[in-house]
DNA sequence: TTAAAAATTTAGATTAATCTAAATTTTTAA
DNA sequence: TTAAAAATTTAGATTAATCTAAATTTTTAA
């Protein structure tokens, strides 16, 4: 098994490279994991010996398939262990991510899989991003950003780009939850501002920076 | 916080000291902790300056009031996680050790406080080891040895003394789980055997080494 | 096309946790 | 009471992960 520190390493450059496995820098990779770039050439060197990475001297990083692998399952426990958060103990949405954070190092599949039944085989998190099956499989849904919608047009928040627990309240406070049916009403020129009608009554304006951040299935 | 290490030196301290905070040697730690006894001694040194245990050189050494406090709350993380894994998640009673040993580390009060609530509150493990509550109070139950007992004697089975995974499954094959009932009905005088009704209607016979191992409340 | 800036790597150190082998202290048993 | 055995500690090294400062490579922008 790998250790925690090359497990959070791996997970840095799955979520930098945009889950296209696009080429990873070593200062986007040291800003992430809070180090300087010197302590990432060190650990991408030891990755790369491992084989899990792809790592040429000065040319970035990118996952190989093992490391894909070992990412992805990390990211399976993280999302799992948000669902069980929130659905079992009654966390709040934008209160579960650090404590995901040290859960998703436990090593043990039957513990994963049979969380995974207990949760019924949950399809997302609570922040609406994709979990991957025990295969590693995901079925990712077509999200569309509440920013790139026309006047009229309709949709139901299904997840974010943003998971601070401050953008995460304030959309609490606005009642733009999961699950969120919302329609364009208007679409402020001066600024980008967007009017929108939420579950058919209530009235939202919303910054286009807040707007960018939700994502809908239309 | 502590580190997982640090953590790990506590609780073999607070069992080996069996609870009485009785004086600890650096040999006996070094034996459940896997390392070696020079390598006790270092960490002793730095538990010291942290004033997490009194340590006098050569002379062994027993938890601070801090040290016994950090140490039963891990204790209660590593007991709840348990009746989590088993009450929750369906594992048996002698495949959870290993995995607490992992999740007794994860560093959330409110992660614990909640589960607690999702247990139950529950008084004891899936091996009758009492669960201590938020402010560290044990409820112990007075228990005794099966082997303690005389021919007639009844009680309920409630705890045991070993948690290989070997005497579980023993048990577990001999139906002699917690909350069974039995009745000594014979101790053999050539090796100290035990005969027993279960339940009022099956004869089991165990050797005085496992009797030893069972604890009842009479 | 090339000099300056930015990004990355190397060199050499540090910290936590560990080890072996040697030295010291305590305990045991004659 | 004391020599041998057992337990413990010290000295000096090692590994993983990190750092700063200097060196090197790549990129940028005139």
């Amino acid at each position: 098994m790998h250790s925690f520190t090359e497990e959070n390493y791996l997970k840095a450059i799955y979520h930098l490279s945009d889950a296209n496995n696009t080429v990873v820098s070593t200062n986007s990779i040291a800003e992430v994991t809070n180090t300087k770039a010197a302590s990432v050439t060190d650990m991408l060197k030891k990755l790369a010996d491992k084989k899990l990475i792809n790592y040429i001297k000065y040319q970035g990083v990118t996952l190989s398939n093992t490391g894909i692998q070992a990412a992805v399952n990390i990211v399976r426990k993280h999302r799992l262990w948000e669902v069980f958060l929130v659905e079992k103990l009654g966390f709040k949405w934008d209160e579960v991510h650090d404590i995901a954070e040290e859960l998703e190092h436990i090593n043990s599949a039957s513990l994963i899989d049979r969380l995974d039944d207990f949760l019924g085989n949950p399809a997302a998190d609570p922040h609406g991003d994709p979990i991957p099956d025990r295969t590693g499989t995901f079925v990712h849904k077509k999200l569309v950003k509440v920013s790139d919608l026309k006047e009229g047009q309709t949709g139901t928040i299904s997840g974010v780009n943003e998971h601070s627990s401050l953008f995460l309240k304030h959309l609490e406070k606005l009642g733009l939850t999961l699950g969120t049916k919302i329609t364009i009403s208007d679409i402020i020129e001066f600024d980008g501002s967007i009017m929108l009608i939420a579950d058919k009554t209530k009235e939202r304006t919303i910054s286009r920076e807040v707007a960018k951040n939700i994502l809908v299935i239309l």
